[in-house]
RNA sequence: GCUCCGGUAGCUCAGUUGGAUAGAGCAACGGCCUUCUAAGCCGUAGGUCAUGGGUUCGAGCCCCGUCCGGAGUACCA
């Protein structure tokens, strides 16, 4: 039992003796005691006066006496203003440090049998162009969120839907097909995503100058846009592949194909994987038959032109579309064939989609119209909704060519990481795939860092000259000091030191008290950020936890120090926090590092 | 127009269910490598929490209005 809940039983129980009346329990109000007062938990005593009858400070005094008296923890307390600060005997604080460093997984809990099973989409890419800076956050947020249920004792199973069918491969294979002359990855030397997104970008060229050719011959800007020759040669692709023609459909699985290989290479540097793949070119049949059981069952409505319908204005939405005039499926169509898939693949308790807030609407509606379609499980369907990545001269653009490429980007802090290395002399020692290991290990973890320690809900804003660094409240300054933690307990270990479970009843420091607290923490966080979908807890909490083991480490020696018990003491408590840092971040997806 | 989200230091961000004197990092300035890793530590400076009201013992946080920014808004995904 935490020293929370003791106290939180005791205080209901000391209102109750003292002023014959029962408190609700959420009126406990405790919360640690900032650093300027004296204390380890502080009660606000606001809420009890009315019961009292008595001044804030008396109250507060009262309840002091009373728990001091019956709380064996409790080892003193002053009173401030209607702040109760009660101090919390060391003993205990080091009990809670011995439970830390001996527990297997310190905060983290093991899924069971019958744990809910958890599925979670996240990167949805689409095949017709390489990742970037927004697939980053996605897949970041995803895998990491994935760590963090994990954690808090779920089944997950990671997923992806790839959209792998539509106008927008279509482009770059009839771009391919025009400008291509057969070019290959192999033959171009480029990566196969880039390759594909390569011709995606000539389509938008070539289009965009046929347009302007065709306005130019006295066609109004709308009818260029649809009889440009670009177009309708790539809506004949997409129509040939409905229709399954055979020379489209190995062109689109070689090009697909292509950007697949592509994409594994990023996702693997990038640290995150899928148990289970999703492709939109087998689930929109199944959407469109629900959506055809819907229209039939009345669920859903029909106009003259053919296109289907759902009204929605019941519930304060709009009317959405279903199947195009021509029968051919929309988003909405795809995620309802997706979904049902799902469920039936697995038994899933929960449905959790990592998208982008653009589309905030969309999940809304998604999940009515799975309702309607009698899905029991249509309404429990969450969208983990994040913001947008802005850039310093605006946003994303991918057909503005102003888009932060993924491989490019986590190239390029490799290389800075080596530069910054070589020139901080950090190398000496280490192997040359040793060193390569480093250099990896502390790029991606500057860039994940940066990118989940802001609150997904918000927009970001992303200046790759300068957003990333190295010093500071980043991944490699978290890194860094897990580094020097176990450079410290090598040492020990070089000088025969024994460490062992402290069983001591030695008064704790000021310092070494306040990092005990912060190690308690975090069970409370991993079950915060789990409650709130957000990694940025975990960033901070990490953080936090990092930048008061500095200041610990600065005033205050572990190997020097004399008295064994407190050598022992403070190298126990090293190695819990290098214990938590390296479990806080694998749940954000990073890595650490033995030296560094 | 309507709906939703946001606005905290020059910049990027924290800020627990409403609690005490609003915190970090970057950038600036000053100090610290004969001391367990200086990717570090200490110090100085920097704030009308967009704005006007309201609720209450107490508001950056909750409610209403206004301003600014972003997203969505019926055959893109």
């Amino acid at each position: 039992m935490t020293i929370e809940l003791i106290l939180r039983n005791k205080i209901l129980e000391a209102i109750s003796q003292l002023y014959g009346q029962e408190a609700a329990p959420e009126s406990v109000q405790l919360q640690s005691t900032r650093k300027e007062f004296e204390g380890d938990i502080t009660l606000v005593v606001f809420p009890f006066v009315r019961m009292s009858k008595k001044s804030p400070e008396q109250t507060a005094e009262d309840l002091g006496n009373y728990l001091q008296n019956n709380v064996e923890e409790v080892s003193g307390f002053n009173v401030v203003k209607g702040f109760l600060n009660l101090s919390i005997a060391s003993s205990y604080w080091v009990n809670v440090l011995a439970d830390a460093y001996s527990a297997a997984q310190f905060g983290i809990k093991e899924a069971t049998e019958d744990s809910p099973l958890v599925m979670i989409e996240y990167s949805s890419p689409n095949t017709n162009k390489p990742l970037h800076l927004g697939h980053i956050r996605n897949n970041l947020l995803g895998f990491s969120l994935c760590e963090i249920l994990k954690a808090n004792g779920n089944k997950v199973v990671k997923t992806n839907i790839v959209n792998d069918r539509g106008i927008h491969i279509c482009k770059s294979m009839q771009a391919w097909l025009q400008q291509g002359n057969g070019e290959t990855p192999e033959s171009s030397g480029l990566k196969g995503d880039h390759l594909v997104g390569k011709y995606y970008v000539l389509f938008d060229k070539q289009y965009k100058s046929e347009i302007n050719e065709l306005v130019a011959q006295g066609m109004s800007k709308e009818e260029a846009e649809q009889n440009a020759p670009s177009m309708v040669a790539a809506r004949e692709l997409l129509r040939k592949w409905e229709n399954k023609d055979t020379a489209t459909i190995e062109l689109w699985k070689t090009m697909n194909g292509w950007v697949y290989k592509g994409f594994d290479v990023t996702y693997k540097n990038l640290g995150v994987d899928f148990d289970k793949i999703y492709y939109e070119s087998d689930t929109y049949i199944v959407g469109r038959d629900e959506v055809l059981r819907g229209l039939s069952e009345g669920i859903f409505t029909q106009k003259e032109d053919g296109s289907v319908w759902a009204d929605l204005t019941a519930e304060g939405l709009d009317q959405k579309i279903l199947l195009r005039s021509d029968g051919t499926s929309v988003y909405m169509t795809q995620d309802i064939g997706t979904a049902k898939e799902r469920f039936n693949d697995y038994s899933i308790d929960k449905m959790v989609y990592v998208v982008g807030n653009e589309q905030n609407y969309h999940f809304q509606v998604l999940s009515i119209l799975l309702d309607k379609l009698g899905f029991e499980w249509g309404k429990g369907l969450q969208h983990f909704s994040y913001g947008m990545v802005e850039l310093p001269n605006g946003k994303m653009k991918s057909r503005e060519g102003t888009v932060v490429d993924a491989d490019d980007l986590m190239d390029g802090m490799i290389e800075v990481a080596r530069q910054t290395s070589k020139e901080l002399g950090k190398l000496e020692g280490l192997s040359e795939t040793e060193a390569e290991y480093t250099f990896r290990t502390i790029a991606l973890g500057a860039l994940k860092y940066f990118i989940l320690k802001v609150d997904p809900k918000k927009n970001m804003l992303f200046n790759p000259e300068e957003s990333i660094d190295f010093n500071g409240n980043t991944g490699p300054f978290i890194q860094y000091t897990y580094a020097r933690i176990q450079s410290v307990l090598r040492k020990a270990t070089d000088q025969q030191i024994n460490i062992t479970t402290p069983a001591c009843n030695l008064e704790l420091a000021g310092k070494e008290q306040e990092l005990i607290k912060k190690i308690a923490q975090f069970e409370t966080t991993i079950k915060e950020a789990g409650d709130m979908y957000s990694p940025a807890l975990i960033a901070n909490y990490v953080y936090d936890l990092v930048k008061e083991f500095n200041q610990f480490y600065h005033d205050f020696s572990i190997l020097k120090e004399e008295n064994e018990e407190r050598r022992n003491l403070r190298l126990v408590l090293a190695g819990t926090v290098a214990k938590v840092v390296r479990s806080g971040m694998k749940l954000l997806g990073i890595d650490v590092v033995e030296r560094m």
